[in-house]
DNA sequence: ACCAATGTATGGTCAGACCATACCTAACCA
DNA sequence: TGGTTAGGTATGGTCTGACCATACATTGGT
């Protein structure tokens, strides 16, 4: 026999296959966040498959931030399209990290660029400082480094999010919940948080002003105050 | 009865506690990329719950990027552990946008971010520039828009792969990936690459000699010649 | 008009079976 | 002895059918 040409009877696998009958249906049907999908046991039938497949396959795009399951009955039951890409990206930070294939100066390098993009988008485009602001008071009531770190995750999502660009701010948003135990353990090796503090102000002050490039600068220095070791 | 502290019996999903047990694993031996994970019908056993659940885990963890199955039998077959998150991230951007959560302004402003960044970092850090070279002469051989974009992605991939940080370099080419599309759409609308190829020789020679300032301003101007439409 | 009991569709889980694959082993033959 | 081949076996992939908990829908009674 030739072994010319010879394709094997199935390649791809099941779950494969309704992931992309699922994806076709989702684009070309138009579907939008909030529409429903069809429940699970009518989905198996419509593709001639196991409810297993169907499963397994929406559990692919739950992973993904795309589709929410909820149990029950009524208009908010079933598979239910999303758009939460947030904790996909926190969940592949986190157990990559969890594998060494990152380093953390990989992590705290995406920091540094996405920050510096997102204050100085924030401030010539005029965007609302009043989150950056409420953060910056609760770092100051602060009582621990776990609740300080907090707020100060709160002050540098919100410079990502006004600067208007959701995939940069949901990214932004991943790292800092990746780095969260080596943010507290740096905030307690400084000890003293006023220099972070000031830091803080400065920025805040040139985003309000619309003054990006003071901007980029004081965010630049903020993280050599902040991670003292990884900056040359 | 005192309602006080009553937590449900039942919290979490089975297949999210197999997940934790599994991650929990990872951490704790110290598994890295390469190690095998117990077989399916194991783990299950060990975990005492059933094979779907396992599954369900391991259809989350492979859509993470985190581990590969393999069927048969011997030292390479089963649940391998892994550490691609390129293909997670590019599923992740490419339903997001076709849910509309994202928009291609978003990721365009993003790549603009990444390039800068690392062609900064790739001309200070002398990085190696042969498979920029190599994607140059591809892109002066592309006899089609596709073609032409095939090389012109990995031209840029290999700036990101320069610059040294496997995280920036995995979400640049989503990037890529997801905009594939529109890239050859933009060129096709452009009709000459003339000027495109003179940018790009401009960014090597820039990053050949390492002067980071004339890689930044380099890469800033050659977006803008790419898609002119989206800059004012 | 309100409220309680019942019905029902949903996702979540389980058990058990069968298939295709690919390696492993032992029997077999030259 | 050495190579080949046939069977064994562990693996993931899929299917079926069942049962459970949940939460809305419906019905009936007050």
């Amino acid at each position: 026999m030739d072994g010319t040409g010879w394709r094997p009877v199935k390649r791809t696998r099941t779950f494969e296959d309704v992931l992309a009958q699922i994806e076709r249906r989702i684009t070309e049907d138009g579907l939008t966040a909030g529409d429903r999908l069809p429940a699970e046991r009518q989905l198996a039938e419509q593709l001639g498959v196991s409810r297993s497949s169907v499963r397994e396959a929406l559990r692919v795009l739950e992973t993904l931030g795309v589709v929410s399951s909820q149990v029950g009955r009524g208009p908010d039951a079933g598979a239910v399209l999303t758009s939460r890409p947030d904790s996909a990206l926190t969940d592949l930070l986190r157990l990559h990290l969890g594998l060494a294939g990152l380093e953390m100066r990989e992590v705290i390098d995406a920091r540094h660029m996405i920050e510096q993009w997102a204050a100085a988008h924030a401030a010539s485009s005029g965007a609302d400082t009043s989150a950056l602001a409420a953060a910056l008071a609760g770092m100051d009531g602060a009582k621990s480094a776990e609740e300080f770190v907090e707020h100060d995750t709160a002050f540098h999502c919100a410079i990502a999010d006004a600067s208007g660009n959701r995939f940069i701010a949901a990214i932004m948003r991943s790292l800092r919940d990746s780095m969260r135990k080596y943010s507290v353990e740096a905030v307690r090796r400084l000890g003293d948080t006023s220099v972070l503090r000031a830091d803080h102000v400065r920025i805040l002050e040139a985003v309000e002003r619309g003054d990006a490039g003071e901007a980029v600068r004081a965010v630049s220095e903020h993280l050599a105050h902040a991670y003292p070791t990884l900056f040359r």
